[in-house]
DNA sequence: CGTAGATTGTGTCCGATTTACACTAAGTAC
DNA sequence: GTACTTAGTGTAAATCGGACACAATCTACG
């Protein structure tokens, strides 16, 4: 900081941090990791995953880092949410914190230990415990965006494994929406944007009539985007 | 920072600044506010009005605290839009951003003399300078984020004067989104929402037909949000 | 082996919404 | 009083969204 005149240097006193939501989903529906924390403050609660940011560290690298140091996932979906800067919502000085969201394919998830986290857990997003800090508001934040985006954008099919079935995929859609929809309708309405690939190959081992399976066509999108396609549901 | 652990000490080494990007709009279109650095870096390049967040201030506040300074305005509507984090976007040393945006009613504005302001004013928003910093980014940001928010909430008319025509305010979505509309259409979706009040008055002094004046009613508006209404244009 | 149980997969009709479109009305300027 | 400018208004066609029910296909189990 040496080069900063006299009167910035007092500037240079607050901290950021990076907290991030990450999705999941499965037959239970939508759900988070959160993580039990191993060290003051709020030990022992649950709180999301984060950290400081570096002094020299970009912040979406740092929201990355801290993802995959808990997750071992890299090349996940990832989107800055907002910033939360309450003078008094750490209790150890001041430090300003970027939420995050990502959503991973559950299946793909292997707990990593690291240091900050003594426990990591799937909660269904309809029965979470009380939470660190201001979580819970930073969580509702980044809820309300995730709604809002899987309806614009084609961002379901990264909670999903790359195979899926039509009535998982409206499953996704009910359980972050919390809306029930129509099954005719949803499958028409998915199936004329042109974006599934039918594959030839159908669910086994299941005591019903097996679903086909279906893959998002992601080079299909980028080029219905081009031609100025927009996604909606 | 005492109270804090040693090796917690060399995180504090960052600022935080905030960045607004402020609209306002007349018969010319779509305007936003910028000021002429009058300090290094960048001095003499224009940019979006901005300051650093003081060691015990509240973001929001920082916030509208440059945005008084600059325009001797309060209580305007004031969004966080998302943090600017890449580790060189300040000559200075590490400097995050968090991205606001406001809108003003552009007739109340009259520039504050500031100490780092040599200079304001406003640019039409399809010719702007080039500007200092990442602050065109920045600027990109704020504008897909008012051209979506403007379709789902009536914000508008915080740019608008109490009273004005709905011409005028088909100008200011048109402007806002960079497409044109059909004005019958467009008044039977506005006037169907039953959020303007219509006033026994019209324009005058005009060298034709002269419109009638409406104004926003934003208790009806709060009743209508309350039973389950949401607006969209 | 056949019956029960579970889930898949499919089409139509109706009402609501959206879009396209053109002329008369009311004021000022000269 | 005529030319100019913008305000203000309705209808028809196309499209979209929502409601709705039954046959097909597989497993499990007796």
């Amino acid at each position: 900081m040496d080069h900063l005149p006299q009167e910035l240097q007092s500037y240079f006193t607050l901290a950021l941090s990076v907290d991030g939501v990450v999705f999941g989903f499965d037959q239970e529906g939508l759900k988070i990791l959160l993580i039990n924390r191993g060290a003051e403050p709020f030990r022992g609660m649950w709180a999301l995953p984060g950290d400081l940011v570096g002094p020299a560290e970009d912040l979406d690298i740092a929201a990355k880092r801290v993802l995959c140091e808990l997750t071992g996932l890299g090349n996940v979906y990832l989107e800055q949410v907002r910033t939360f800067g309450r003078i008094d919502r750490h209790p150890l000085g001041r430090v300003l914190t970027v939420a995050y969201f990502s959503l991973i394919k559950i299946e793909d998830y292997q707990v990593q230990h690291s240091s900050w986290a003594a426990d990591a857990g799937w909660f269904n997003i309809q029965k979470l415990p009380p939470l660190a800090f201001d979580h819970e508001e930073i969580l509702n934040a980044c809820l309300t965006r995730l709604r809002r985006r899987v309806r614009a954008r084609p961002i379901g099919f990264e909670l999903l494994p790359e195979k899926f079935t039509l009535s998982t995929l409206q499953h996704l859609y009910e359980s972050i929406l919390g809306t029930e929809m129509d099954k005719r309708n949803f499958r028409k309405k998915i199936l004329a944007m042109d974006l599934l690939e039918p594959l030839d190959e159908a669910q086994n081992g299941v005591a019903h009539r097996p679903a086909k399976l279906f893959r998002f066509d992601k080079a299909r999108y980028n080029q219905l985007v081009a031609e100025g396609f927009s996604f909606a549901l």
